[in-house]
RNA sequence: GCGGGCGUGAUGGAACUGGUAGACAUAUCGGACUUAAAAUCCGUGGGCCGAAAGGCCGUGUGGGUUCAAAUCCCACCGCCCGCACCA
């Protein structure tokens, strides 16, 4: 008998697929297609046990989906541009592109040997000039409809990485990726148009309806929609110019209850005062200062200055605020000026009583002790939804919430012709434009003459120069002299090519699109589009919940109107899975100074009484369930796992015990189990092959589990419920090993268990096939019907309660009567004993499920 | 501060729209086989009482709705995540 080989094993089946094109996507009329996605990797050079998650979630319904009829497209390429490449050329020499390809070849080999159904054939990189050439096409057909705009920015600069940040990618006023603080700077930027689309990608996420409820909140908060009101306070006297000062609010309900201005140290009128005064200017600078890191944001004390100036309240003329220059004020959200409600927001109570400033309650709660902030109690700040006594209302009822307020006093004030209602939202405009090397050249030129100058479509790809070298920071393309310089593509004179590349998420913001039509001259090809897109199953980490996504729904709109995609794709990710990480547990010891020593998994020995060194025998402290970090040494490396176990038992176990969007711990134990499973698996067929036809007598039990079997497995793999698809595997493995069943019967029922295992186990099903003589490859076998008929009994076991406590339980006729089984339940020597005498009150029957008896 | 999620044995977790809590797996312990070990097979596997049959308690804590609650509602405790001087 052949024992249970996965290095024989998976190579051969491997090779089986290859030959026979078994994963080529290809379009058909006659049947229905299936795009399933996972988010492409970086080319770090190795590929995690994370990535083996990933791609198995992805395969498991990619080969479900292909034996189910359909047409299923399941590619992979690369997020090849970037920083690493960069930083591997600054510090060992060599070309970003050598490295970047060299990781490619690496990666690719590495994950051949998983299985994974993906068509190899349509892969490519980023960094290929044929991938973004066609994004340089995207970027000026973009640009003609206006998408994409230059302008003079403020903008988030990483001096370490030497280049632009967009907002969503400086985290904590950190660079997320250097972890550097942030500096301002003002350089003229490219933008794409975003924020065009506010509403639109606001409102849409709505009828996301197969996407993470997290996720869509998540983009929706980042959006940021707020409705208020836009008005001026006049000022007193006029001063330098400026005559008033533009408020937002998004509490014009509290307009009452106003007792001073703030501006911003930005703000013009700020300006112009520290231009005149050394005080302000003093003050300014301190308050401009340290305003990014966490920790000043929340320790940072409210700071004013008080700049002399009143400005009249707009409801009444007799009414003036003092105006303060505040240092909690930002200039790039709303118009850099608000006015203060002490009484209602604590911040504005804090700096009111700093000051010396009045304090008005415009509203009180209903009912309850309440201390009101003018005697010294905390700002209230009910839901908006809570119903509110208004002491001071303009023409609404005493009794309201503050939504009803608010949009009574937006009603009153556009009425009195003091200001209007307007929409604001956070979501800013997202620059591109990066100083770096490795990343998509911009395609336009720069002519003294003409200006900015689209590159003619005929020219693309700008390819990136080959000769650079990064012995000097900043932008190697700034000093490249041949590549920069050129002719203006419309006049024929001197001029300078753009040096500033794309940002890589520009790159993933597509490359989906391209999956269907990955060797087209065009960016797209309408009619494969047509046919594959959208994405029926994307895949992929939270932690691209916000930018990656949302960038991606941006640029689906933009090539849509651009006539790159059809308008079925403004949504291009039907359905979108967020799966978890894998883990492991931390080994860490103490050195003499008490810092910790961290230790490589297999270096440990784990005892019933603890964790040990194995050199040394000395104790070791287990941290559970870690994100895997080279630091911390808590890393498990796909390639020794297939080696060990293979990769049916590395699929079969990140894909057991724990729910896919939830995190799971590898564990030594767990994959020594997973693959012992499959070893018995593989011998139980072994025996079942050889067996002799036997006695039938015990069919028809195992037959009907096998159908319950089909049933459950299926219902896990279309809900993501993998864990407990492979608990029902689990489960039938073991009835049938037990099982006295006729070998007839003992082959369907293996076959059918090769079937369901094969979307995660895909070689070792393929062997149980051909063992047991399947015709043709496993995987392109049609799945496994469960028998409606097989899956209920004649008969149905039911438990029975006595007032909620189960006494007993009784068998009855699937189609018994509820009278019948009330009378067989009361028969019950249990429930008699447990009613002792008693009388029941009623008697509640839900068929099929439950008797309980109410005594 | 605002918004969201989660809490089930020693552990990962299961439990359909409220209907037998703990499936499946790991750890543990016991047994068979073996000179021995590995592998394999059988059993144990929430707590308490009991020889057993069985009983009582039990899904973070307290309360509520219901014939019936891990599941629904309220309050509290704890943990995790996102956003944040956002007007």
């Amino acid at each position: 008998m052949s024992r249970y080989d996965p290095a024989t094993l998976e190579p051969k089946w491997q090779q089986a697929w290859d030959e026979a094109g078994t994963f080529l996507a290809t379009r058909t009329a006659d049947k229905p297609k299936y795009y399933v996605l996972e988010m492409f990797p970086y080319p770090s050079g190795r590929i995690h046990i994370g990535h083996v998650r990933n791609y198995t979630m992805g395969d498991v319904i990619a080969r479900y989906k292909k034996s189910t009829g359909h047409n299923v497209l399941h590619p992979m390429g690369f997020d090849a541009f970037g920083m690493p490449a960069e930083n591997a050329a600054m510090e060992n020499g060599g070309h970003p592109a050598d490295w970047t390809y060299q990781n490619i070849d690496t990666m690719v080999a590495q994950m051949k040997p998983l299985g994974f159904g993906l068509d190899w054939s349509r892969m490519f990189a980023t960094c290929d000039p044929e991938y973004y050439g066609q994004q340089q096409a995207l970027f000026l057909d973009f640009l003609e409809k206006g998408l994409v705009y230059r302008r003079n920015a403020v903008v988030n600069w990483d001096p370490v990485d030497m280049t632009v940040l967009a907002n969503e990618q400086v985290i904590d006023g950190r660079g997320w990726r250097s972890g550097a603080e942030v500096e301002r700077r003002e350089l003229t930027q490219w933008f794409f148009k975003i924020s065009d689309y506010s509403e639109e990608l606001l409102d849409a996420l709505d009828r996301l309806d197969d996407w993470p409820a997290k996720v869509k909140l998540m983009q929706a908060n980042w959006i940021g929609k707020s409705r208020g009101l836009q008005f001026a306070f006049g000022l007193v006297e006029p001063t330098r110019g400026h005559d008033r000062i533009e408020v937002y609010t998004t509490r014009p309900d509290t307009l009452l209850g106003a007792s001073f201005i703030g501006i911003s140290p930005d703000h013009p009128i700020a300006k112009e005062l520290e231009a005149h005064d050394p005080k302000v200017a003093a003050f300014c600078a301190e308050a401009r200062r340290g305003g990014t890191t966490e920790e000043a944001i929340e320790k940072a004390e409210k700071l004013g200055y008080d700049t002399g100036l009143t400005c009249r309240h707009p409801f009444d003329t007799s009414w003036e605020l003092p105006v303060y220059i505040a240092n909690f004020i930002l200039m790039d959200y709303g118009t850099g000026a608000i006015f203060g409600c002490p009484a209602h927001d604590q911040r504005d109570l804090d700096f009111a009583r700093k000051y010396g400033l009045d304090i008005v309650s415009t509203f009180v709660p209903l009912k309850g002790d309440h201390v009101k902030p003018e005697d010294g109690g905390e700002a209230y700040v009910p839901p908006k939804s809570e119903k509110v006594h208004w002491k001071l209302a303009f023409d609404w009822n005493d009794e309201a919430t503050g939504e009803e307020a608010i949009d009574a006093a937006i009603r009153f004030c556009e009425g009195k012709g003091v200001g209007h209602g307007v929409t604001k939202f956070r979501l800013r405009d997202w620059g591109l434009s990066r100083q770096r090397y490795w990343g998509c050249p911009i395609p336009v030129v720069h002519c003294e003459e003409c200006g900015v100058v689209p590159e003619k479509k005929e020219n693309l790809p700008v390819e990136l120069p080959k000769d650079v070298s990064f012995d000097v920071p900043g932008n190697p393309l700034d000093r490249h002299p041949t590549w920069r310089d050129v002719p203006c593509p419309r006049c024929g004179k001197p001029a300078k090519r753009e040096t500033d590349t794309m940002d890589t998420f520009v790159d993933s913001s597509w490359y989906f699109a391209r999956f269907t039509a990955p060797r087209a001259d065009t960016p797209t090809d309408v009619a494969e589009a047509e046919y594959w897109m959208n994405v029926d199953q994307y895949i992929g980490g939270i932690e691209h919940a916000i930018l990656h996504l949302l960038y991606s729904r941006f640029f689906a709109r933009a090539m849509h109107l651009t006539g790159h995609l059809p308008e079925k794709c403004k949504e291009p990710f039907d359905a979108l899975f967020t799966q978890g990480m894998v883990t492991h547990a931390i080994y860490v010891t103490r050195d003499e100074n008490d810092r910790p020593v961290y230790h490589f998994p297999e270096d440990v020995e784990i005892h019933e009484s603890g964790a040990r060194l194995g050199a040394t025998g000395e104790e070791v402290e287990v941290i559970p369930s870690a994100k895997m970090s080279k630091s911390k040494k808590n890393v498990v490396d796909p390639v020794n796992i297939i080696q060990t176990y293979g990769a049916d038992t590395a699929r079969w176990f990140v894909l057991s015990d724990s729910p896919p969007e939830r995190d799971v711990e590898w564990t030594a134990s767990g994959a020594e189990a997973a693959n012992r499973h499959l070893a018995r698996v593989h011998r139980i067929a072994t025996e079942i092959a050889a067996s002799e036809a036997g006695p039938h007598e015990a069919d028809e039990p195992l037959l009907r589990e096998m159908h319950r079997t089909i049933f459950d497995v299926t219902a896990g793999i279309e809900s993501f419920g993998f864990n407990a698809a492979i608990a029902k595997l689990y489960a039938f493995t073991n009835t049938l090993a037990k099982s006295q069943a006729g070998a007839e019967a003992k082959r369907a029922a293996m076959r059918t268990l090769a079937q369901l295992m094969s979307p995660m186990t895909p070689h070792l099903s393929e062997e149980i096939w051909h063992l047991l003589g399947g015709e043709g490859l496993i995987a392109d076998a049609p799945w496994p019907v469960a028998d409606e008929a097989m899956l209920v009994s004649d008969t149905v076991t039911l438990p029975i309660q006595v007032n909620g406590k189960r006494r007993s339980e009784i068998t009855v006729a699937k189609d018994a009567s509820k009278e019948e089984v009330e009378k067989t339940a009361l028969a019950d020597d249990a429930v008699v004993k447990a009613l002792d005498g008693g009388v029941p009150k009623k008697v509640i029957v839900v068929p099929g499920r439950i008797v309980n008896v109410v005594v």
